[in-house]
DNA sequence: TCTGGGGTCCTAGGACCC
DNA sequence: TCTGGGGTCCTAGGACCC
């Protein structure tokens, strides 16, 4: 049996658990730029609010809701993540880490010596206690069914957290009042697709045929299909190493000049740089993207692209940056009002499987290195941009995001913990 | 005026090899 | 007029996820 552990609301409930005045009031979290609502508790939800809102388009809805908006500050939910994830691996040996708010738990052997739903709700009761962050607990023989029963464990109280399908009976009455759309691994196309073939419910389909689902599906929808069966067949075992990094934004202001494009596109790179030597590995190219704002028909448009490979994969940020810059020398056209830039790395190998080059013009890579990882730990130590390249220019820059309602980094910055005055 | 960011996997088709 | 058979590798684009 797998469980699916989901964190409810996680962001909006992050903010929430740092601002206790808020727990029975709508509250969202916006996207960078404070441009949509990327999360947002059941009360914001009853005001008619969705995610992907533009807020400037429900401002009325959220002013007269009393709604608390906060900017997005993924360095706390990051950190409350991994206090979720930390009490989870306390209960249980293996724990796939899925996405920031969800957690795959392997309880294969439980069952002999624990009753599972009880076991699972207390975990659950466990993480609410210790981090006040409620969580929905799905269990079932595969994880695509796991995660329908953690979404009827979120919609109904009346399940105490812990929705258990671990019965053919369970698993055909869970399936026929699902909502297809809602199933993992069914987006908008394959809903589409299903609809028009006269499927309408996640049990017509898990009930179609074999040799049919073969014939209309490739191998996700047949993998989807084995799974509300209750085959288990879908991995999701840790990625230990991304094959892409990337670094991108909309900037606050649009702008214009080649030095402020520069600025941001040796921003996003250093960063890039900074995650890649993270997972201890070197990129063999870079690609970098600028394009103007898209949502302005008055204004004219571009997009632009180019790649460049590096003779050696790195991972040293002077390196990359310099790359970098040179693309946007040759995709930078005047006249254009930029909205947003972007730096990929790509081709990644671990850093002890770079293959070296014997005509390599870098003499001292190794040194290199070093210094690009001395300056991590500068700003690990005394705070982000303690020590950067000087062409990523000042702090204060148009095209910086819009943050107006960040809360404070009251996990992980000793200046912005928690005060309590009594 | 204001509209997010970061990923993975699969497949078909092109280009190439013998 | 007739024009094989069997591969590999790479890439762009589609579809999906959070």
């Amino acid at each position: 049996m797998w469980a699916l552990i989901d964190c409810n609301s996680f962001f909006a409930n992050v903010e929430r658990v740092f601002h206790p005045g808020l727990r029975h009031k709508p509250v969202c979290v916006l996207s960078s730029n404070d441009g949509i609502i990327v999360a947002l508790t059941p009360k914001a939800k009853a005001l008619g609010l969705h995610r992907g809102d533009a807020l400037f388009k429900v401002r009325d809805t959220v002013e007269k809701g009393g709604v608390a908006v906060f900017s997005t500050n993924m360095m706390l939910y990051s950190a409350m993540s991994q206090r979720v994830t930390n009490i989870i691996r306390q209960s249980v040996d293996i724990v796939e880490n899925y996405s920031i708010d969800e957690s795959f738990a392997n309880l294969a052997g439980y069952e002999i010596h624990f009753d599972i739903e009880e076991y699972m709700r207390s975990v659950a009761d466990r993480i609410c206690l210790w981090t006040d962050i409620p969580v929905s607990v799905g269990v079932a023989p595969t994880k695509t069914l796991a995660k329908i029963g953690s979404k009827f464990a979120k919609q109904y109280p009346g399940y105490r957290s812990v929705c258990m399908i671990d019965s053919d009976e369970k698993r055909r009455k869970a399936l026929e009042i699902f909502d297809l759309s809602d199933v993992w691994g069914i987006g908008r196309r394959s809903f589409d697709k299903l609809k028009s073939l006269g499927v309408n419910t996640p049990l017509e389909f898990a009930d179609k045929p074999g040799d049919w689902v073969r014939r209309h599906f490739s191998k996700p929808g047949v993998e989807t299909w084995k799974e509300l069966n209750g085959y288990s067949c879908i991995d999701t075992s840790e990625i230990l190493m991304r094959q892409n990094i990337t670094t991108s934004r909309s900037f606050g202001d649009m702008i214009t000049t080649i030095e402020q494009v520069k600025a941001s596109v040796a921003t996003f790179a250093a960063s890039c740089a900074n995650k890649l030597r993270g997972q201890s590995s070197a990129a063999g190219c870079v690609t970098v993207f600028l394009c103007s704002n898209f949502f302005r028909e008055d204004l004219e448009q571009y997009y632009n692209a180019e790649t460049l490979p590096f003779c050696v994969p790195t991972a040293d940020t002077i390196e990359i940056t310099k790359t970098a810059l040179e693309i946007v020398d040759r995709i930078f056209k005047p006249g254009i009002r930029y909205k947003k830039s972007g730096v990929i790395l790509g081709k990644i190998v671990h850093q002890d499987n770079v293959q070296p080059d014997l005509f390599d013009p870098v003499q001292n890579r190794a040194e290199r290195l070093d210094l690009s990882q001395r300056i991590d730990g500068l700003n690990q130590k005394y705070g982000l941009k303690t020590v950067s390249l000087g062409v990523e220019g000042e702090k204060q820059q148009p095209w910086k995001v819009k943050s107006e309602h960040k809360s404070y980094n009251y996990l992980t910055d000793i200046n912005e913990i928690l005060t309590i005055r009594i």
